[in-house]
DNA sequence: GCAGATACAACAATCGATTGCAATACCCTT
DNA sequence: AAGGGTATTGCAATCGATTGTTGTATCTGC
């Protein structure tokens, strides 16, 4: 601290440093960097002089000259959704393991503006010479815009649904034997009338109905019901409790597309006096860690949640050296707790 | 989309652009800019090229130019914690609020890189150039290096409780106040025999044990017992479960430090059959959404995650403009709900 | 003592934009 | 037709680093 104090003037480039230190910009620039180029002696009283004055060479301009930012770019793409939900806590969850991987490997990451409402949203993101690579959480309804992007931009990877054909890598479970997992542990459980609630737009999500259907077929049963829920955390409530009163009549077991879902519909129906697992069934999808604290713990889909997001990262490594890394699809697992 | 396969060559930079256009680097970045400068059909002639051939001028050289990057850095100090902790809840929650916040206002988030062994991590990202502010959440036990960096910058706002004479601006509740307010809560529910849960290192922690204690010493009660518990979640479940028997056997009324903490409590005391409120009365602070789908609800201390997290903004734009904004303190209010 | 190798540092080009200033062309006025 | 003004565009410096090439001592061996 006390050099710093007494430290006069703050050195604002390397070209200040090599005249303080009487040698020229390209010197320092390798003095700093610890190259074996430059003298031992040298090096040490530049790195000292730099230390001294607290200076750190700017990045901005490093990693345009260099062409390589180290900053990975992690976007939700909010397509269908109105309402910003970056709050989501599967997104979050996510995130935080991405950013461990991340972090590790040295890259930083950007949270990248979206302007949902322009339909270059993710060109200008690829395009604008910040990031070395993207990571997508979700496909939402944008299917055909990444399927563009991914034609001429390798180092992205999605989590989502793998289509047959498609062009873009992605990271995720399979989402239509996850919905086929939660929908035969509820009619094991004897339930017949099932309901999927949650909103099909998004491929992920639209998968896991179909799956549900699928048990639902098999076992005979009738197509489950499909009740229309936003994603974003606030306006759920409401979309659930508008449904509640259908459920009460028409409902036995309802597989939910995600925990936060499930936890909200179980907090509904108690709001109701409709008691889980005794009176309906409940599971969820993610696995997120919350799901094994709530009150009753939920029964769900495990995503594993970290396992995906170092696949993610990995696969983007290998495309920013240049493979062009497969899709990859993890088995989803029935988690059985105590609402279904 | 025909028309970008039908172009041979990706164009990489404005230059290639001018030539293109028969016309200089400058006036291309003029007429992407739209300024009136240029002629008005050059101008169009040229945003059409562009358009066509897909071009977006690359960012980091146009932010070394402007020295503007249009970034703001958020980070988690993560000084007493081994594990990263990116998941905790309340961080992803007030993250939302600042994305959507700053989002709006053109500028795009970065998560920087920690290295929590490194005394001067904080310099480190400060001195990127990479950023035009960086927002802290938590002071976690980095208080002394905060300061030091306030001391020379500027546009840093941080999320946590003001001390007298500090140099940083902090946003955030108060803390002491918070933890009086939960304290006369349980004590006018009947409890007698406090505890905090949680861990008093980070100051605005410190501070809502110490409101407790102020709660406790105003009704005549001995200083409550205080509980150390990680805030990472995936060690916080075993850190509470130690601590159950005690609790079981020496306490009737918790204050914890997080609604998470709370949640996991709730969670711990279920499983050895303690009702929550009948047996013991629990405390959250935060309240996060999530308090209010829990079964049962949370009792908590609100913090106003979106309004805290607008103030913070404001106070980093003034900064970033030249003004010295002052700290901000709000009013904590306890949310009565089920758990006490 | 000299050729050749080695070690070190300076020079200058480069990354891809932005922008102040200079230059040109054209129009209008008198 | 000359002079002044305006509308456009080009030129070149600049942001702050990195790095290939060149240049100059110093050293080694014979």
């Amino acid at each position: 601290m006390p050099d710093t104090l007494s430290t006069p003037t703050r050195i604002r480039n390397i070209a200040e440093l090599a005249r303080l230190a009487g040698v020229s910009t390209g010197t320092v620039s390798r003095a700093l960097a610890d190259k074996s180029l430059v003298n031992k002696d040298t090096r040490e009283r530049i790195q000292a002089l730099a230390r001294e004055h607290g200076f750190r060479p700017n990045q901005m301009a490093r990693r345009l000259r260099v062409q390589e930012t180290k900053v990975i770019g992690v976007v939700v793409p909010l397509g269908h959704e109105q309402r910003q939900h970056l709050s989501d806590p599967f997104f979050m969850a996510i995130l935080g393991h991405l950013a461990d991987t991340l972090t590790e490997n040295g890259y930083d990451i950007m949270l990248s503006r979206v302007i949902p409402d322009a339909d270059d949203w993710l060109e200008r993101i690829v395009d604008s010479g910040m990031l070395d690579g993207v990571l997508l959480i979700g496909q939402s309804n944008q299917f055909e815009t990444i399927e563009r992007v991914a034609q001429w931009y390798r180092p992205m990877v999605v989590w989502g649904s793998h289509r047959p054909g498609q062009t873009h890598c992605t990271v995720g479970v399979d989402n239509r034997q996850g919905g086929r997992l939660a929908g035969e542990c509820l009619i094991k459980a004897g339930r017949k009338r099932l309901a999927f609630l949650g909103e099909a737009i998004a491929p992920e999500l639209k998968d896991r109905y179909d799956g549900l259907c699928d048990a639902a077929a098999a076992a005979g049963l009738p197509a489950p019901i499909k009740l229309d829920t936003h994603l974003a955390s606030d306006v759920m409530a409401e979309d659930i409790a508008a449904h509640i009163e259908r459920i009460h009549a028409e409902v036995d077991g309802i597989v939910s597309a995600s925990d936060l879902i499930a936890m909200h519909a179980v907090r509904a129906l108690a709001d109701r006096g409709i008691r889980v697992p005794e009176d309906i069934s409940v599971t969820g999808f993610d696995d997120l860690p919350l799901a094994e604290q709530t009150i009753p713990r939920l029964t769900t889909i495990s995503q594993s949640i970290a396992v995906g997001a170092r696949a993610m990262v990995q696969a983007l490594f290998e495309r920013i050296a240049g493979t062009d890394s497969a899709s990859v699809e993890m088995e989803p697992k029935l988690i059985r707790r105590d609402t279904a």
